[in-house]
DNA sequence: ACGATAGGCAAGCGATCACTTGCCTGTCAA
DNA sequence: TTGACAGGCAAGTGATCGCTTGCCTATCGT
């Protein structure tokens, strides 16, 4: 039962799972990365995750605002959004810990 | 199975329940807080929940560091400890985002 | 046209999560 | 010293999570 929602539940939600950070890990790179591709840059750094199991991830992301996806003929290709986490970057900071702009 | 560790994942798993969030919310305000504190804290601003399970709350944010306890006599007081965050304010900013020292 | 490629949908399963319940321990004031 | 106060421990429960499985749809190259 979610009493209390600060806005941002999905954000932090879709951050909890490592296989999703990894997954926005691989999108700062480049953005406009297929699911297939994706899948194998997993692969590469040790995540032994299926298609499905990636492809849900990338909706949770999605369904975050982490990440948009665009349909491209047969490809879907995603791409970063990282404004969700700006209000996340300054929470929980102390008025002397806030030097940054 | 987790099978990579960013060396994050006790931090984000913390952040993940609105609840924890919450409490940290509430230790932004003040170091020392008693457990029975952030009780009362927590029901004013509207999370019905036990003490037992702000218990249990406070015990996993103290375990990914976010949170230190000390006690006093027969009282228990929190300590906030936002170090662990700051790692995470730096990850998924492409360069250019990167404008802060 | 047809096989191959890229991805989608949904049911099901085991594990974990948040929370409750019941009882116990330690500390303080009177 | 004794009762009230502050907190601790641990088993149990229902819900959610991550993932698999099986099958289906759409788009491309040839």
């Amino acid at each position: 039962m979610l009493v209390v929602d600060d806005g941002q539940d999905e954000v932090f939600r879709a951050l909890a799972d490592p296989t999703r950070r990894a997954l926005l890990d691989a999108l700062v790179a480049r953005d406009g990365q297929t699911l297939f591709e994706l899948c194998t840059r997993m692969a590469d750094t040790g995540v032994t995750s299926s298609r499905q199991a990636i492809s849900q991830h990338l909706d949770v992301l999605a369904a975050a605002g982490l990440v948009h996806v665009r349909r491209q003929g047969r490809y879907r290709l995603h791409d970063l959004d990282t404004t969700p986490l700006l209000p996340l970057r300054r929470r929980w900071l102390r008025p002397d810990e806030r030097t940054d702009r």
